[in-house]
DNA sequence: CCGTCTTGCGTACATTGTACGCCTTGCGTA
DNA sequence: TACGCAAGGCGTACAATGTACGCAAGACGG
């Protein structure tokens, strides 16, 4: 059945894959993830990947559920609201732990176990906390969505590609605000300032709370 | 200055381009947008888009571009309220028209005029509705991630790649949801009706309301 | 000791983006 | 009218990538 390997080397797995994998892509970014370069890193034979591995859409399909697992979801806490919060505040920080990957988690999320478990939680806190099933599920997804824009957003504004285009694109958002045409975009000059000053954070939480006002007022008002 | 082309073929141009490819887009997806293909569907040998484009990702940017472009703001219509919910809808309206391309769109934000334009509108509702600037930004912020999150999901759910994925995602999904253990995932369980009978349209309005609704709090109580 | 199963791998090929330089075309100018 | 030239289309070529195929080496059961 389980044979031994060679003792001067590890054998390859789907876990050595997925760490292998998941250092790549902090390094290289999505694009550098190449067949050929995570074998280099694992010290292997490109072609050795696939004994454990069909495609390289199946790595990626690893590497979204690595991510997921890697990011986990806190216990309750008594109240659906705060509950709810600090859902979404982990998702969002565990998945801009490997930012070159938040297309891929966002894109293909709802397959896998990773995916499922975090809408299991969230559907039963609503649904504890009363909301009936349609609106727990508009909900779930509003939540989702918020928080897979956010990542999205923030992760391709530092820097959608690699280490150095984050200075460039950030100086370049800054030169294209100052060189806007004040009579045509008025607002976007206004705003420029606080649109730099607001942390990301603050910004989210902000999203997050309004949308949590949102449904606590459905709630209220037994509409859900 | 300029040349008048021969008659027989009218020349390229990053308009002509930009039509193409999106016509390859909607076909094929974003993975068989390859300059082969585009260049023979304009009858055109693959070098000669460099004339016009400098790179794939000048194509892919002027792609963007040009779904922006396309997705028109709608006037506005008196209440704030209101105005955003048309730019929201609109927005996602116009986003879901090239489904091969949320990606790209939800990727590359905020470089380009037109994204800037919708951004301007909004900052300017919420701006005249009497937010400070932080909020504003902060509004605007979540509007954009709860669009985006929302196109990129409803994108992926249909089949994120091509045509025939799209009921073979659906029938996996439901069989997925089917074969779940009913003690670990009961919530998942018991709202897969609702999940399967809410309509995209229906969801994403449901939440937008709920994030409007948040905002108007805010507004009244005055800590906008 | 021998088949056999597992697993790593070398080679090879199709597909992609794109650098380079040629060639045609039609204009402006002399 | 003739010339030269710039713009724009294109053929060839190459490097990088995903991956099919089949071989080889080791470990295990008999």
């Amino acid at each position: 059945m389980s044979r031994v390997p060679r003792a001067d080397r590890l054998p390859l797995s789907r876990e050595r894959i997925l760490a292998a994998a998941l250092e790549v892509l902090d390094a290289d970014g999505l694009e550098g993830l190449t067949m050929r370069r995570l074998a280099d890193t694992l010290g292997v034979g490109a072609m050795s990947l696939y004994r454990h591995v069909t495609d390289r859409d199946d790595l990626l399909d690893l590497v979204v559920e690595g991510i997921l697992a890697e990011t986990e979801i806190p216990a309750s806490t008594g109240g659906w609201r705060t509950d709810l919060e600090a859902i979404a505040r982990a998702a969002r920080v565990g998945l801009l732990r490997h930012r070159g990957a938040t297309v891929l988690v966002t894109t293909r999320l709802g397959l896998g176990r990773g995916g499922l478990a975090a809408v299991e939680r969230t559907l039963g806190v609503l649904r504890a906390a009363g909301f009936d099933d349609a609106t727990a599920v508009a909900a779930n997804r509003a939540l989702g969505n918020l928080v897979a824009g956010a990542v999205l957003y923030e992760a391709a504004g530092l820097g959608g590609a690699q280490g150095d285009d984050r200075a460039r694109r950030r100086d370049q958002g800054r030169a294209l605000m100052a060189a806007l045409p004040e009579d045509e975009f008025p607002n976007l000059r206004a705003a420029a300032g606080a649109m730099f000053a607001v942390s990301a954070d603050a910004a989210f939480d902000a999203g997050l709370a309004a949308l949590l006002d949102g449904f606590e007022g459905l709630l209220a008002r037994g509409h859900a």
